[in-house]
RNA sequence: GGCCCCGUUGUGUAGUGGCCUAGCACGCCGCCCUCUCAAGGCGGUAGCGCGGGUUCGAAUCCCGUCGGGGCUACCA
C-alpha cells in the first residue's frame, strides 16, 4: 500500500475529491423506470450504420420510458481522432432523426466528450489508488510483449495476472525510484478476480450469462507520458455511465467478454451497476458465409452510403426497426415506426444487411408519398448529391410536379420505380427537355426494327399526330400507324408468322416508347405525352426521322 | 491457444416437448393482366448445421461435434 501523500503528489494539487463530482452530477429526478441511455461513437470520421442502428434503439427506449438518450463522444484514443468527426455525426443523426435529448452544448452532465473530462477521470483513479485498489505499473511495452509472447508459447491465458503482473506487488521503494527516474507509468486496476473462478450476469438481450472472471489487471489510465491524462474505454465507461446516471448500457456485443472487467470496476468504485443490453453486430453476406459489416470492406456500413444514394431516412429506420424486432418489420411503415422495440425481442444472431429488402422498403414507402412530399424530399437530396438536377426541378417545378403525377395520383396502385432519389435521373429525367438526349432513328434500343421503317413511322406519327384526352383514342394511333407498316397487330399474331412483320404493336409501340423516354422502359406512354405537351412530343418524334 | 456469444428456407423471423405434414413477410421462379417496365392478381420453390442421447413423442431438453462472430491493446 502506496503511501497517501506520494499518491496525491501524482495528481495536481485542486484535483478535486470524488464527493464533488458526485455533488456536481446528483442522480436524476425523473419518472420511476425511466430508462437513461448513451451513444458512445468514435470520432473517426466515418459513421457505422450499425452506430444508427444502436441509437434508434437508444433514443425509442429512452423516449417512451421517460428518460434521456445522451451522446458522449469516446475520443480517449487521441491517435484516431478524425477533424470534422463531430459534425459528421450531427447530420447523421439529424437525417435520422435519432438525435440526442442531451450532449454537448447544453447538457446538465456534461461535458460530454471524454478527452475534457480528465480531471473527472483522475479523482477516482486517486481514490482507487488511495484504496489500494489500482497500483502503478512501469513496465514497458517491451516487458509486456516478452510476457505475451512467453505466455502464448507456454499456451497459458495471454494477459497481466499472478506471477505476469510485473508491479502488482512491488514494494513502495521500487515505486518511489522509479518515479525518481522518471520512468513513465499507467495505472491499473487491482482486479479482485481469481483464476478459475466465474461470474454471472443479466442481460436485458440474452438473459442471464455466466462467463470466467475476470483476473487481468487492466490498464485503467493511460501513460503519464501523455501530455493529457486519459482513461481506457473500462474506467471512462464506470465512471461518465455512473456519473451521466445512465442505468441502461446498450452496445454491441463485442462488449460481452468486457461485462467481467467493468462489474468489478463498478464495484470497487462503489457505483450502482447499470442493466446492460448487448445487441448483436450488423453482418454482411460474403462468399461462403457472413461477417460483421466492415467500415473498410463494406460501403454500406457506412451511413453516407444511405445518405448519397439518398434513402429516405424513414425507409432505412423501418428497415432497422425490423432487423432489431421481426415484429416490427410486418407491420405498416407508420405503425412499426411508431411502435415501441422491445429488447427483450431483438435477435441474439446478428442479422444480414440486405440491401435489396431496403430497396423494396424504400419503394414501397416512397410510393406512399405525393408528387409535392418526393419532389421536396427529392429537391433537399439533389442539392447537395446532384446540383444539377436541382437547378432543373426548380425552374421547372410544374412540370416536375406533372412528371410526379403521372400513374401515381389518381391510381390505386402507384408505380413504385423510385427506390432512392438517386433514381430520379434515370426513372423521371427524360421528362425534363435539359435533361434529355433525342433518339436517332438507328438506335439499338428500338427492336432492331430497320432504320428506314422507323423512319416512315415516324414520319407518318408526326404528320398526323393528334393530342387527346384520350387514352385509347390516343394509342388507336399507334394501332393504326402499326397496321399500316405492316407491324402484326399483336405479339401472339408475330410470334405465329415471324417472317411476315417486322415486329408486332409491342415493337411498333417501343418506338415511341424510345424516342419519348430514351428508355425501352416507361410509364404509361399516353401519360407521358400528355405530360410533355405536343411541342416536344414532336420534336423528339421528329428526331427519329432524321 | 484460452474465454464468450450465436446457428430454423436465399434474407428477416415465429416457435419455450405433442396444436409442426414447421407458420409469416421479403426475395426468387412460373402464370394471368398487358403497348414496355413497375404495380396488381394467382400459384410455386426452399429450412430446423451435423451426430448421439433423454422421451411414447424433440426445432424445442442433455452431451459431443462442426461452422460463423467477438474478445484476448495504454482501440473503442
Amino acid at each position: 500500500m502506496l503511501d497517501p501523500a506520494l499518491i496525491d503528489s501524482l495528481f495536481p494539487d485542486d484535483l478535486p475529491e470524488v464527493d464533488h463530482w458526485e455533488h456536481r452530477y446528483p442522480p436524476r429526478d425523473l419518472p420511476v423506470g425511466a430508462k437513461v441511455t448513451r451513444l458512445g461513437p468514435s470520432p473517426t470520421g466515418f459513421v457505422h450504420i450499425g452506430g444508427i442502428y444502436v441509437a434508434m434503439i437508444d433514443k425509442d427506449i429512452a423516449r417512451r420510458s421517460g428518460g434521456r438518450f445522451l451522446i458522449r463522444i469516446e475520443d480517449t484514443d487521441q491517435a484516431r481522432e478524425v477533424e470534422g468527426a463531430l459534425e459528421q455525426f450531427d447530420r447523421a443523426f439529424r437525417y435520422f432523426g435519432t438525435e440526442p435529448d442531451e450532449g454537448d452544448p447544453g447538457g446538465d452532465y456534461g461535458p460530454y466528450q471524454q478527452s475534457r473530462r480528465s480531471l473527472i477521470y483522475q479523482s477516482y483513479v486517486r481514490q482507487l489508488l488511495r484504496d489500494d485498489k489500482a497500483f502503478l505499473c512501469f513496465a514497458t511495452e517491451e516487458e509486456l510483449a516478452a510476457n505475451r509472447e512467453r505466455q502464448t508459447t507456454l499456451k497459458i491465458p495471454t494477459g497481466y495476472y499472478g506471477e505476469w503482473a510485473l508491479w502488482r506487488y512491488a514494494s513502495e521503494s521500487d515505486v518511489r525510484a522509479a518515479l525518481e527516474a522518471g520512468r513513465p507509468y499507467v495505472v491499473r486496476f487491482r482486479s479482485p478476480g481469481l483464476t478459475g473462478s466465474r461470474t454471472e450476469f443479466d442481460d436485458a438481450i440474452r438473459g442471464r450469462l455466466s462467463a470466467e472472471d475476470n483476473y487481468n489487471d487492466v490498464v485503467i489510465l493511460k501513460s503519464s507520458a501523455n501530455e493529457v491524462r486519459l482513461p481506457t474505454y473500462h474506467m471512462a465507461h464506470a465512471v461518465d455511465d455512473h456519473l451521466m446516471r445512465v442505468n441502461l448500457v446498450i452496445r454491441g456485443e463485442e462488449w460481452l467478454s468486457s461485462v467481467p472487467v467493468h462489474l468489478q470496476l463498478f464495484r470497487a468504485l462503489g457505483f450502482d451497476l447499470p442493466e446492460y443490453a448487448h445487441i448483436a453486430s450488423l453482418l454482411k453476406q460474403i462468399p461462403g458465409g457472413k461477417r460483421k459489416l466492415s467500415k473498410r470492406k463494406d460501403p454500406e456500413a457506412g451511413v453516407d452510403h444511405y445518405i448519397g444514394l439518398g434513402f429516405p431516412a424513414e425507409a432505412v429506420l423501418y428497415y432497422l426497426r425490423g432487423l432489431a424486432n421481426g415484429r416490427l418489420a410486418e407491420l405498416p411503415l407508420a405503425q412499426a415506426l411508431d411502435e415501441p422495440i422491445q429488447l427483450s425481442e431483438c435477435g441474439v444472431a446478428g442479422p444480414l444487411v440486405d440491401l435489396v429488402k431496403l430497396e423494396d422498403i424504400s419503394a414501397d414507402h416512397i410510393a406512399t408519398l405525393t408528387g409535392r412530399q418526393i419532389l421536396d424530399a427529392l429537391l433537399v437530396w439533389a442539392d447537395e448529391y446532384d446540383p444539377d438536377l436541382a437547378a432543373v426541378l426548380r425552374a421547372r417545378t410544374e412540370l416536375a410536379l406533372a412528371a410526379l403525377a403521372v400513374e401515381r395520383e389518381g391510381v390505386e396502385n402507384p408505380r413504385k420505380d423510385l427506390r432512392k432519389w438517386s433514381d430520379f435521373r434515370g426513372a423521371y429525367g427524360f421528362f425534363f427537355p435539359e435533361l434529355f438526349e433525342v433518339v436517332g432513328p438507328d438506335d439499338e434500343r428500338l427492336s432492331g426494327v430497320p432504320a428506314d421503317l422507323v423512319r416512315s413511322f415516324a414520319r407518318d406519327f408526326a404528320d398526323g399526330y393528334l393530342e387527346t384526352e384520350d387514352g385509347q383514342e390516343w394509342f388507336g394511333q399507334i394501332r393504326t400507324l402499326a397496321d399500316k407498316h405492316g407491324f402484326a397487330p399483336s405479339p401472339k399474331e408475330y410470334k405465329r408468322n415471324p417472317d411476315a412483320y417486322p415486329g408486332s404493336i409491342r415493337e411498333a409501340s417501343q418506338l415511341i416508347r424510345v424516342c419519348l423516354t430514351g428508355s425501352t422502359r416507361s410509364p404509361d406512354l399516353f401519360a407521358v405525352a400528355r405530360t410533355l405537351g405536343r411541342t416536344e412530343v414532336l420534336r423528339r418524334v421528329e428526331s427519329l426521322t432524321r
